[in-house]
DNA sequence: ACATTTCATACTAATTTACTATGTTATCTC
DNA sequence: GAGATAACATAGTAAATTAGTATGAAATGT
């Protein structure tokens, strides 16, 4: 039960990002270099997050990346699930039919458990976060 | 960010025990057999849970294992910590220092979302989950 | 034209997970 | 006391996941 490094990395960026100008974006090599980041890891990840709207892209030379959003309006939890990562059992997954043919109470269980955990990583804003600095 | 089989296992096998006369101990294979789980995975699941006094154990023939406490008493935390699973960051732990030299606002993020869901999941006890059968 | 930067895919090393295998020790029943 | 049963203990292992790296193409500013 941890945070992976994809997300916290992602949250980093994000930070800095919402600490920056808005103005101009920031390139993934600039976001890097104040973060000790991996570049490429980071580019990969940049490329989840614009395709749920978390960031926006600018293309070329001096190019780089903004937030899409309001720093109001990004929560831990679109972050997390903008990687791919949502809360589950890793036995009872909805396509492995673990319980079968049986009465089971632990789907409805974990689905209770995720259902909490989303709305909670869901309160936790980036503002919240940069507020800390 | 999920429940691992262990946990689940564990929680199923607990679960097992809770519902069975708590006059003699249930064996593993018992336990296996009903909730169609890998006995020798839930011996060394039981060995921990031994350890943190979930589960009392009688050696021999006719042995087995009892709950050790109330199932008032037993929480989806207690049985997460005895197999070793506590929330942390993957990035962020205590001795990689990640953040070494810089203010690091992670590491009480972290800590605050790692005290919300330890006491999130202490709330959540053994016979609050088996009252769903 | 050229440098910069995003976009896209493929690959890989290390770690973790979810087990299995093998053997030992303790207790009950006969 | 012999044998069956079941916990105890450690080692090994195949598959999946994680956390990256490598390579190259496409777009844009100067």
């Amino acid at each position: 039960m941890q945070i992976s490094s994809q997300t916290e990395y992602a949250l980093r960026a994000l930070a800095a990002l919402a600490l920056a100008e808005h103005e101009k974006p920031l390139s993934i090599s600039e976001i890097c270099k104040t973060q000790k980041l991996p570049p490429k890891y980071i580019e990969q990840i940049f490329r989840k997050l614009k395709k749920t709207g978390l960031v926006i892209s600018i293309h070329g030379s001096k190019g780089g990346y903004k937030l899409g959003k309001d720093i109001s309006e990004i929560s831990l939890r679109d972050i997390m699930a903008s990687l791919g990562e949502n809360f589950g059992s890793s036995v009872c997954k909805s396509n492995t039919n673990y319980c079968i043919g049986l009465p089971c109470i632990y789907e409805s269980l974990w689905d209770e458990i995720g259902k909490h955990l989303n709305s909670y990583f869901d309160s936790i804003k980036l503002d919240y976060i940069i507020s800390k600095y």
